[in-house]
DNA sequence: TATGAATGAGAGTTCATTCAT
DNA sequence: AATGAATGAACTCTCATTCAT
């Protein structure tokens, strides 16, 4: 089994280098297939292809489809999360903070991609359940990644209300997000990009952004 | 084939009443493990099975898997907008009839078989593209229903506002219905059904019931 | 999964006959297959196709390579079991008794298939220590067919000494038959089958027949 | 490709010395692996792992999985081929040489491995038959040691009767000494270690050692 | 209409072997 | 000599679908 070596502080020699490379194209290409076609229909033989190798390369790195699906969603996830940190971190002001991360989710809205995996990632975790005890693990870390409490701490002051109020606006946002992505790709002619630009900034200021939030019980 | 009898004029005798029973059972099924498996993963044994019958049941009322799944949206489709034509029918004031439209939305929130099976399609149909023609067909059908474009001479003057601010809204709402249901399907702890149910109606609120929709720009 | 019927009252129907038939073929092929190839480089599909059919149909009467195996010596144990008992019941004397089973056993030093899968048998079990749950019934009547304890009935009186002798004949004589016929497919040159059957036969009589074997202390 | 170099005349330098020991660990390994899987399900992996190398060390060592199967079965019997040597050489009269061969013999059926390995190699000879010019070859050179011919110089007298009456003797007593060996081992508690022991000695005694064994027409 | 044995394409996975390092 | 990433053929097993009954 190759071993990721990213975070070792050693240099990396070249057998490490291109193990790397491989993994990372692997991961690529997966999110491209696991998009397109779902966890079910997607074949390993054609996330190995579009990676430029063959299944054998795949089993290298990962044991099972299902430890690749979840691998890509932890390293998405965690891009994710590094991006918005970096976001927030840079900002100016609580308002511009506010702002970014308003941009950033309506950013969103325009990855296919990682709303499909997203979307699948949520009806593959709800169908199977208790998953095995092995990938438990991993499953704990994305749901991590994906709550976003850590960012709280960059928020404006007024947002930062009781803990149950600020995780319901963020869930209540990922839920409009990801309803709005799916309406989009389902039919953008139903609703344009620029209509669910507005909802979703709409839905944002009213949730989170201004005191009506607060006022509207939330 | 058979051929589903209850629409002809005559009344079916019993060969038929039991061939459409089958059928019922057959989609009721349906229904049930598809929404349990996703598309891919469910089996047609299992579909059959558990309407008390073997494949070749199944085979003796739907050409293939993908017919199923078609027949079963569009059946569940029918039903959804039959029971809001009644809602809508038997109010009594344009403001009652908002209310009931927004419970009953609340409602279908808590329907987890028809939330998987409506994510389920629209994640299938966007794979799928406009490839076949079959599906296109049941395509426009459902979404026809699922559009409710009817229902709108029912609801109250003043949302009857421009056609594309009223389809708008109604994506919207789908939108945020698909997304929380997904949520609390998802981690029913982070967002309680209580919880879900208050920020639908917000959002409905500020979208459809209200003036503030408009005024915000929708 | 396709359930044997051979054992119910009623007369099989034609299903019941062809789905029985079918059965035995696949056992019979798979008695060719095991024995010339062993447990681990037989392939279900040329098991299949040595049976005139495809691996799904293999699939519709074994969940596994290993229940087939396992099926076929069960009914390889029982057929041998079958074939003593009535060798046995048979006879006129004791005397024929004891002559007679020697020459089964004699008999068996011919069959190269039935000694390859004894031994592979024999070698599977070993490897697979604590058999499968699922497997380990399978395995025990095996065992018990093979320890041919029910037969010492019919056999005659000075041999039915003390339990822990006679088991220990058996258990020797078939150590011998099987080392045997194992050399004798090896290498035919070096032992031939006219040299097999009289050391067989030699060491029959040491061990059960006379009184040789009870005062060698056996 | 690393060639052995112990028989060269030259005393070895440390690299030839460290070459040799991982070749040596790696016979050491094969055989655990091999005797506890048997040939085909046997993963080179697990054999170099098991010697502290990785499949890389294995194939400068070897060509091929069926290469050090052989290569470990010459080893093995040249290794018995030379303790046989040496206990009869040692021995005082013909009556303990023989004395010690038999013990050898019963010493063996303690051998789990090495009766696990004899048993997998004539049944993978028997299987691959006189293909390959190179099993063959192999082959040859066992047979060779496992015939123990040459030892017959040091056997008592009398018992250097026929040629063929001698070898006959040797594969009986092989055939016993595998056949009770595998019974052993497939069920400990039908056979315990004093009864194989007692059984072996028995037919030893009667094939070999006495009189007796010529009288019974060997 | 319904059964269920059989098909056959195709999936995930394993592993002996190769090869750049 | 040794590493270990990558190959690719082969395997077991699944399941939508067909067809004789």
């Amino acid at each position: 089994m190759v071993r990721s070596v990213i975070l070792s502080g050693v240099p990396p020699n070249k057998h490490q280098l291109r193990t790397e490379a491989t993994r990372q194209k692997l991961l690529k290409s997966a999110r491209r297939i696991f998009a397109r076609d779902g966890f079910e229909a997607a074949r390993i033989e054609d996330v190995a292809a579009d990676a430029g190798h063959t299944r054998g390369a795949f089993y290298a790195h990962f044991q099972t489809k299902e430890e690749l699906f979840l691998a890509l969603l932890e390293q998405q996830a965690n891009i994710h999360f590094e991006r918005i940190r970096q976001l927030l971190e840079s900002a100016r002001s609580p308002e511009e903070r506010l702002r970014r991360l308003r941009e950033y989710y309506v950013a969103c809205l325009r990855d296919r991609e990682w709303t499909m995996l997203i979307l699948e990632f949520k009806l593959f975790a709800l169908r199977h359940g208790r998953l095995r005890a092995k990938l438990a693990e991993a499953h704990r870390r994305i749901r991590n990644s994906l709550l976003f409490e850590q960012l709280e701490q960059y928020l404006p002051d007024n947002v930062q209300c009781k803990a149950r109020g600020r995780e319901l606006r963020h869930v209540a946002l990922e839920a409009m997000l990801n309803g709005l992505a799916l309406e989009r790709m389902y039919d953008p002619k139903r609703l344009s990009e620029r209509d669910a630009n507005r909802i979703l900034r709409l839905v944002f200021n009213t949730l989170v952004g201004t005191e009506e939030g607060a006022r509207a019980g939330l």
